[in-house]
RNA sequence: GGGCGGAUAGCUCAGAUGGGAGAGCGCAGCCCUUACAAGGCUGAGGUCACAGGUUCGAUCCCUGUUCCGCCUACCA
């Protein structure tokens, strides 16, 4: 679902911008995704009892590739199926032979100038996928868990120590008890040994400021192979403290946490340590506690932290640069509050490291030299960082080279996308017309992964930003607001959507629910929904051309009529809306400001008007021409949206002079069009009549079928004029039968009333023999007048309110107030009649 | 621990720069009016989470509170 509404979002842009004119690149592809698609592929593999190391490195390889082809299609198929716009001949993979050549030429420039270098330090480790993952790779979640207080006896007898722990396993692997220098408690202790129960290991009691003594007991065991506050503790000590790996990469115990223990798994581990220690009578207290364990971002296995040799990335250089831009406007974050989030990551921003332990994936450019046979070699660690295969050693010539085994992070070669995908390292032609790009869509959760890393290489390696705009849309949620995700169970198939209500509603429910900067709580019904505004285009179109005849397509015969001019007027309204909307990224906006125009100002009120004259033919003027015209104009606006239904109408309507193209999507999109402010504002007459028959109608119950008798009383000689000359909408529109208009018209007696701003409406309903109802409703109405002119009353005779406000409010207040008093005098005068006729 | 966002109709959500709140669905009433009953017309329904403050005026701005959600962090 976070695909498709990326991609309906990228193509609703892509497609306006191409109608509008602008040579458009909408480059598509797919990453590796390196440990996920690993992960798959291995599972299959165990369902048949293999596993990766036993089918070997190539031969693994070459299944993932094959997996790669069989499913890895399937976005690129999703993708067309919701219509996306892309230019398929440009397609790209992150492990294509031209974005390998990035890859590798990025690496040995930034290893060339030491900003990749390798070295052996704590890393979250995921035991699972046996890989080393980088900070953002790991999720925290909190856990409820023990905070256990075991006692380590000093060696020299006298006593013992309490630590607080959350992982008694990991003692095993303590090297030093610490303190805090000025914790009064411990005074003088620092120095001495103690005994580490469970191993013949005297480990000494140190003391070191990041010691909280406020937590526990103020004595924290120091386990640096694997916690990475133990570890800074350590290396800070002189001499460092010693490391002792006590969990391996398969999360089981080493051979350095004991024969009792070793191979053990490290739950399992923990378990028998607790009891160990119980029985010894170590353990001083168990406490519920609260705590966050980071756990890997795609199996969900709780992370290890391991001490073990990585490349990294010194991304600080990177960053600061990559913050610049974003603070001086070259790259603009919408909306902009995600600037904040992006500042506040790049600001704190760590190494990042890059390689991984698996094996689908960019191959790290690395070799060592098994010899390292000279001087300079061996000063070189026997490190060959190179673009081509080394054939034999550049230090010492030696032919024993061996490559790097590790692959590198999928988001290394995404973060190149921008230009590698464009043929850097070459200076193409394409780098030129398409580098810098437009604009990034994206959801949030990759801004650190994806985005920020985009920036920096870019600007590292192009020397400008990768894309000027950074689209940032919500995050899709199930209904309940959860994130939708297999394990969950919760995912909403956008095929199955498609099948059942057709991508082209699909596709507008997502653009509608698009609003900015919130998560979206996805619902089938709204799309139920979109799908009867597809119909409700279908049945209009097959209305129109129902209703057409030879010849009548090129030009309206005669001046157009008054519904013709307004239902021109609005459209040209609605086209402006939405290019305005679609200028700021407001898609929701755009999509309800079409939906609104065709259902309920073409459809309702505009088609209905014009059968009026589709009807007399000989009295035929424009109104199949501004239908048509309409339509063709409407379906264009809508194509961004619709594609799908927008093409096929658009191909079977007859289209007028040079406007014919051969698919609507490279029609031009509608804008600046002439508004028509007077037929606007004489149309409202009308409407407001045909309302307040309708209202009357509807809430006295006067069957449909009745027709009725009207008078009408309009405030101004100009909307007399408007109203005598357009009657025939209102015998249609409101089913009228006989329509009296004068400014000198007196109120029948017995007739119902309703007062509107430009016109007053009497229907007489002395034989209907509801004239209770209608005194019922007048009553109400006058109670809601009532509060709102006290309210204006109290406004407008309040001093502060005068003096202070602009004299424009007070003005449109004065004379709303005086309107709702004229109005409210109308009814009560209407009450005062028809309560005389009742007797 | 730090930060961000949300709380508006029964439900799902819109509400640019402060001037008595809107849509879709649902609900009620009336309609098979020859494009559409997957439709039309009409209507009911809201102390805009709570408490203060700024202002002539607050759903909107400020402060605090409560409840949700998210991001981020090395409290063992």
């Amino acid at each position: 679902m976070g695909h498709a509404l990326n991609t309906v979002l990228q193509d609703v842009l892509s497609r306006w911008k191409r109608m509008s004119g602008y040579s458009v690149l909408w480059l598509p592809g797919t990453d590796h995704a390196g440990i996920a698609t690993q992960n798959v592929v291995e599972k299959e593999l165990a369902l048949k009892g293999l596993d990766r190391h036993k089918l070997g490195r190539d031969a693994f390889i070459a299944l993932v590739w094959k997996w790669k082809a069989e499913y890895g299609g399937k976005i690129i198929h999703q993708l067309k199926r919701l219509g996306a716009s892309c230019d398929w001949s440009r397609e790209r993979f992150t492990l294509d032979e031209g974005l390998s050549r990035a890859v590798k030429e990025v690496f040995v420039r930034l290893y060339e100038e030491g900003l990749i270098y390798k070295d052996n330090r704590l890393i979250n480790w995921c035991p699972r996928c046996h890989t080393a993952l980088s900070d953002l790779e790991v999720e925290h979640e909190e856990l409820e868990g023990n905070l256990t207080y075991i006692r380590y006896p000093f060696s020299d007898g006298s006593g013992h120590i309490t630590v607080a722990t959350t992982r008694p396993e990991t003692m095993l692997g303590d090297t030093a008890v610490a303190v805090n220098p000025h914790d009064e408690r411990y005074k003088g202790l620092a120095g001495k040994t103690v005994k580490l129960p469970l191993t013949d290991r005297n480990i000494p009691l140190i003391s070191d400021d990041a010691v909280d003594p406020s937590f526990g007991t103020g004595a924290v065991k120091v386990t640096p192979a694997h916690d990475f506050n133990d570890e800074a503790i350590a290396k800070k000590q002189i001499p460092p403290l010693e490391f002792i790996s006590v969990i391996g990469a398969e999360g089981r115990m080493t051979a350095d946490a004991g024969k009792r223990y070793a191979g053990l798994d490290r739950y399992e581990c923990r378990r028998l340590v607790l009891e160990d220690l119980t029985e010894l009578g170590l353990i001083e207290k168990e406490e519920r506690h609260r705590y966050s364990v980071g756990h890997c971002y795609r199996c969900k296995t709780i992370t290890e932290p391991l001490s073990t040799p990585q490349w990294y990335v010194n991304v600080k250089p990177l960053a600061e640069e990559a913050i610049r831009v974003v603070k001086e406007g070259k790259i603009r974050f919408i909306p902009g509050t995600w600037e904040n989030t992006y500042f506040s990551w790049m600001e704190n921003i760590k190494d990042w490291c890059i390689s991984r332990q698996i094996w689908w994936g960019h191959r790290i450019p690395v070799w060592y030299c098994r010899e390292m046979k000279t001087e300079q070699c061996r000063a070189q660690k026997g490190v060959i960082v190179s673009r081509e295969t080394p054939r034999k050693c550049p230090f010492c010539e030696s032919l024993e080279l061996v490559q790097d085994e590790d692959v590198l992070d999928t988001w290394f070669s995404s973060a190149l996308w921008p230009f590698s995908t464009l043929g850097w390292p070459d200076q193409t032609d394409d780098l030129k017309t398409f580098y810098p790009t437009s604009v990034l869509v994206t959801a949030f959760d990759i801004i650190f992964f994806w985005v920020a890393r985009m920036i920096m290489m870019g600007l590292k390696f192009m020397g400008d930003v990768p894309f000027r705009d950074v689209y940032i849309h919500a995050l899709i949620r199930d209904i309940r607001g959860q994130k939708m995700s297999k394990s969950k169970g919760n995912v909403v198939d956008p095929l199955i959507m498609m099948d059942r209500y057709g991508t082209d509603a699909f596709r507008f429910t997502l653009a509608a629910f698009a609003a900015q900067g919130r998560d979206i709580k996805f619902s089938e019904e709204r799309v139920e929904g979109y799908r009867h505004f597809v119909n409700k285009i279908w049945n209009a179109t097959r209305f129109i051309m129902m209703n057409l005849k030879e010849g009548e397509v090129k030009s309206p015969k005669n001046e157009l009529d008054l519904a013709s001019r307004w239902i021109m007027s609005r459209l040209a309204l609605t086209a402006d809306d939405v290019n305005e909307a679609l200028g700021d990224y407001r898609v929701n906006d755009a999509a309800s400001s079409i939906y609104q125009f065709i259902w309920h100002e073409f459809c309702d009120w505009y088609i209905e008007m014009a059968k009026d004259e589709l009807e007399n033919p000989e009295s035929r003027t424009g109104a199949i021409w501004c239908l048509l015209y309409t339509l063709d104009k409407t379906l264009k606006m809508l194509h961004p949206f619709m594609p799908f239904i927008t093409e096929e109408i658009w191909q079977r309507i007859p289209h007028a002079g040079s406007d014919i193209k051969e698919s609507i999507m490279i029609s031009d999109f509608p804008a600046s069009l002439q508004r028509d402010y007077e037929a606007e504002e004489d149309m409202s007459c009308i409407m407001e009549a045909v309302t307040g028959i309708r209202t009357i109608r509807g809430e006295l119950n006067i069957p449909p079928s009745l027709k009725l008798n009207v008078s009408i009383k309009p405030f101004s000689d100009k909307t007399e004029k408007i109203l005598k000359k357009n009657v025939h909408y209102l015998r249609r529109l409101a089913r009228v039968d006989m329509v009296n208009i004068g400014m000198d018209i007196k109120k029948p007696e017995g007739s119902a009333t309703y007062v509107k701003s430009s016109l007053e409406i009497y229907i007489p309903i002395k034989d209907l023999l509801n004239i209770e109802m209608e005194i019922k409703r007048l009553e109400k109405e006058e109670a809601d007048l009532e509060e709102s002119i006290t309210f204006l009353n109290r406004k407008l005779t309040n001093k502060d309110f005068l003096d202070r406000a602009p004299e424009e409010v007070i003005e449109k207040e004065r004379s709303r107030y005086e309107e709702l008093v004229q109005k409210k005098e109308k009814i009560m005068v209407s009450i005062k009649r028809l309560k005389e006729a009742e007797v």
